[in-house]
DNA sequence: GACGCATGTGACGTATAGTACAATGTACTA
DNA sequence: TAGTACATTGTACTATACGTCACATGCGTC
């Protein structure tokens, strides 16, 4: 799985979890929504200054703790 | 401090710390030496994906441990 | 000074990320 | 079945990252 994917994944379920429609987490994190939902799909090779928008903006966490799920460590190929 | 930067100044760290030079790493990662060291001084708003070369491909690290660095909980601006 | 070695920089074609809006899909429900 | 709310996809244009080369700079050593 591509790391663009997990990403992606990631994501989606920490917006759910904090209870949050697309639209209301693009917007906190100044991206479109539909950008947002390209990013959740694992649809875009995002840079880290929009990924940067999206997890500590948006989401309001750190790095670290966005990266510290197992998902992470799967090999990629 | 902007993010490719602290992202910058990190792999600078860590790659001296396991005492390889520039083109090494660059070899090791699958990118040019040359791209390596703009990424190394914050110059390249780098994606996901190069990222990945680098950090986990290159210096053989999760991006948990390679976040897991007080310089990315300072604030960006 | 001349040399080798590592790093830094400017420039440039190409690929694709970023952005915005429209249109469509899906599912629930009044 | 029409209305709504949200998610997804299509399209198109702009901005910028990618990938690389040639050349410059710094820095020891002979």
């Amino acid at each position: 799985m591509l790391i663009q994917n997990k990403i992606g994944q990631r994501i989606r379920l920490l917006r759910e979890k904090q209870g949050l429609k697309q639209e209301q987490l693009a917007w906190q994190s100044g991206v479109d929504r539909t950008y947002m939902n390209y990013v959740e799909n694992g649809k875009r090779n995002i840079t880290v200054r929009n990924l940067e928008k999206i997890v500590v903006t948006g989401l309001k966490m750190s790095f670290e703790e966005f990266f510290s799920d197992s998902i992470f460590n799967e090999k990629s190929e």
